[in-house]
RNA sequence: GGAGAGAUGGCUGAGUGGCCGAAAGCGAUCGCCUGCUAAGCGAUUGUACGCCCAUUAAAGGUGUACCGCGGGUUCGAAUCCCGCUCUCUCCGCCA
């Protein structure tokens, strides 16, 4: 959520910034709403001071055993009228709070214009594409071949959309997640986590999914809860509601959670493999700084992202998302994409954001500084990596020309020293 | 699932209708004292929003709201009533 005062000081620029984005976003109803909310507040603040005082009088009158009758009524009055400013005034906040809620973040001024993925600037990259002596199959079908991944079983068992790991493959997924979190625990500083799967309806709209994004979420049925698209959700609002201490910031966290997102709208996009799944696992960087420090931070955070696929020696490049391809909740976000040779593609394996105070706000994460003044937090999270596209990148990149994949040193101890793996077990 | 107890400021904890944004203690901050530390003494110590002043803002002044959340009673609610959420204890069930 942006800051009232801000939007209100600053309309112009905040509605062409938020034109960028490509989105028709009309601030008008803004301007409106909140001049209403001041009225009403002055009339009714004015009503309550008339209203205490008057029953301050009427206390002290009873105490001095005379008679008030005559005020009471008055007061009785001022009481009916407040009720009822009362309840405009409720209604018009929440008008205001929930237009505010569907207007996304202002992007950072480093963000590059641009209509769509195709615009975002590639700010670097790292190895090389390496050489098949073969033509490199997709993961689908090595994993397949390799008896590792079972599509089909999973869409007996479940439906379209899901996986069922099987030996190695399982072993892998474990081995990848096992591998990410000693990574960013003892070298990154980062804490571990390991939060609720499921959250409530104020924890998915103090990051921002809600009130906005329902289609794409799971609902568990006969709850008011939700299986979290991401660790981003529980793991940001730890803090929600509450004030830090300045001293101790910046806060690091990585979580290891399953995701749970129904990819409403995507059909048809990406319908093999492991790319686009209802379930999949992720670990998760979450960060929170003082403004100051954010973009930093995030730079930071963004090389702890890349830092896994370093090690497991798999090309990549990071590039930043421009306006038109920004997510709703961030101000400037990059996209880690990894190569993969079996779909002559990069695909994105990490996205790295600075929400600066847009979650903060709407979660209420502040800190109190050193001389004892209370601001927002600056919220920022990256996944460190996406566990299944690690799979897909780790397959793709270290398949063998007899249709074995080969085991990256990095992950070795976590493989039970297995060089590869290969076909084997009941297809 | 059944029975009971509770939820107050950073923490502990008082407060059963007006004098309570809230005692006391702890903690914290600043100052004094001290060779240093500790102890001691003094002061300060919640958040949000509105208005005034000022305008880059801050500070300041003033008002309103907030004692788990939501409603009700009342001229007036931390305090009384109802609903909900959460926590704790006991019993049952359970990975």
């Amino acid at each position: 959520m942006l800051d009232i005062k801000f939007v209100k000081q600053h309309i112009k620029m905040v509605q062409a910034k938020l034109d960028q984005r490509g989105q028709k976003i009309d601030l008008g109803p803004f301007t409106e709403l909140d001049q209403k909310r001041r009225d009403i507040l002055m009339e009714l603040e004015t009503l309550r001071f008339v209203r205490n005082t008057v029953s301050k009088e009427i206390g002290e009158k009873k105490q001095n055993k005379e008679d008030a009758s005559d005020i009471i009524s008055k007061a009785a009055e001022v009481s009916v009228k407040i009720k009822t400013l009362e309840e405009e005034l409720v209604g018009t906040e929440e008008n205001l709070r929930n237009f505010l809620m569907t207007i996304p973040n202002i992007p950072h001024e480093s963000v590059v214009y641009g209509k769509g993925a195709d615009d975002n600037p590639v700010i670097r990259t790292w190895g090389e594409k390496p050489l098949f002596p073969f033509p490199p199959k997709p993961h689908w079908e090595i994993g397949e071949n390799l008896n590792i991944l079972d599509f089909a079983r999973a869409a007996k068992i479940t439906g379209a959309r899901f996986t069922l790991y099987r030996g190695m493959g399982a072993l892998l997924e474990r081995a990848l997640i096992n591998f990410m979190l000693d990574l960013h625990t003892t070298e990154h500083g980062y804490t571990e986590m390991l939060p609720p799967f499921m959250v409530n309806v104020n924890s998915m709209t103090g990051t921002g999914q809600l009130p906005k994004f329902a289609d794409d979420l799971f609902k568990v049925e006969k709850t008011d809860y939700f299986l979290i698209p991401t660790a981003e959700v529980p793991i940001t609002n730890i803090h929600r509601e509450e004030i830090l201490n300045e001293k101790d910031m910046p806060i690091y966290y990585t979580a290891y959670t399953p995701c749970f997102r129904s990819e409403a709208g995507s059909y048809g996009k990406d319908t093999r493999g492991l790319i686009r799944q209802h379930q999949f696992n992720k670990v998760e960087m979450v960060k929170f700084t003082t403004p100051e420090t954010s973009y930093d931070e995030l730079e930071k955070l963004t090389l702890n992202a890349e830092e896994v696929l370093k090690r497991l020696n798999i090309h990549y490049r990071t590039v930043s998302l421009c306006t038109g391809d920004l997510g709703f909740s961030s101000a400037k976000t990059y996209d880690v994409e990894a190569w993969l040779p079996g779909q002559k593609t990069y695909r994105e394996i990490s996205s790295c954001s600075n929400f600066e105070d847009f979650q903060a706000r709407r979660a209420s994460i502040r800190f109190r500084r050193s001389n004892g003044k209370v601001e927002f937090v600056h919220t920022l999270n990256g996944s460190g990596l996406a566990v299944g596209r690690t799979v897909v990148a780790v397959l793709e990149n270290y398949q063998q020309p007899n249709g074995d994949a080969a085991i990256p040193e990095a992950l070795k101890p976590y493989m039970k020293g297995i060089d590869r793996i290969t076909a084997k077990g009941l297809a």
